[in-house]
DNA sequence: GGGGGTATGTTATAAAATAACAATAGGGGG
DNA sequence: CCCCCTATTGTTATTTTATAACATACCCCC
């Protein structure tokens, strides 16, 4: 598949250790920042973790009833807040979706790659693009804060085939 | 047309011509192009290019209704459709909203800075910024299709004020 | 054990988008 | 001119996404 460096989404891992992995920093993260990763916070993530596809809101909703939590929208919305505000998942405004975040260890700004035929979603650091954009809005006299860039396209996996 | 410099939305500029140019050159490109730029897309497209702010699906409704068009939002989603997908306007994941196109003489990529406090927004030409993302993209394997820039912020007038 | 802040539970509603089907308008061939 | 075909518009109903508003429960500190 691709590599092991930039961007593990689209290859082949060990979902279940990054899965275990990601719950431990972000346990860990809130125990410094001093943050409180409640049972309800800890399951939605979880839930975002058992994928590399973005879920909409209503989808971690529908799981949270399956597994006999009663739950209502404002909820997960609020889980998710939580979530998104603190770098532990993302919101895909093309999807109106959310996903874990990759690289929760470090403050980034993301980058999204949608695949449009399997629906997986990979983030992968912006980096000197995130520089470059914003250099390019303070040249247009912007200033700017925050940077959304999401590519759709095909997953590596999904390339050769006829669409599906 | 436009101007030379990359982006007159955040510069003062006598609006109107603005339009009545937009509105010629999608005239012309429709005719060119054999597409049918019927009154309903017409008036779309003009409302759109009333104010250099994006508008959502309802608000379109909401300016047809007030002028005695009877109208319901398949239209309006219809229309948009037609001018988005033929680069006339543009939508905005962010925002739920749409935008005429700034640069719709040439195609493009377009990379939007949306002003967080007069909620302007400038369409600026995505260029070698694109590129780029293409080649990050192309590096992890993806083949990038579409990607979406937005960026937001405080345009040059509302970066001194206190947010207003 | 009380008080204040934070988190969750619940009801209702708003906002954004689409499905499905009916009616109409235009345009070319007979 | 009339018919047929297609593209567009009109209409009704529904789905999907998100938030407002308020009640209850929890937790830490005193
Ligand atoms: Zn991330
Ligand atoms: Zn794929
Ligand atoms: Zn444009
Ligand atoms: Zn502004």
């Amino acid at each position: 598949m691709a590599q092991e460096i930039p961007n593990n989404i689209f290859c082949q891992h060990d979902h279940r250790g990054c899965r275990a992995t990601a719950m431990r920093g972000a346990r860990a993260a809130c125990r410094a920042a001093n943050l409180r990763l409640t049972p309800m916070r800890a399951r939605v993530l979880e839930i975002l973790l058992e994928s590399h596809k973005a879920l909409g809101a209503y989808d971690i909703l529908a799981r949270l009833r399956a597994e006999g939590r009663s739950s209502q929208p404002p909820i997960v919305y609020r889980a998710l807040d939580f979530l998104v505000s603190n770098g532990f998942a993302h919101r895909l405004e093309r999807l109106n979706a959310f996903a874990a975040c990759a690289h929760a260890e470090d403050r980034h700004q993301p980058m999204f790659l949608i695949c449009e035929s399997c629906h997986q979603v990979a983030e992968a650091p912006l980096d000197r693009l995130g520089q470059d954009i914003f250099a390019r809005a303070t040249k247009l006299g912007f200033q700017a804060r925050s940077p959304v860039v999401e590519v759709s396209g095909l997953c590596p996996a999904c390339q050769g085939d006829g669409e599906q």
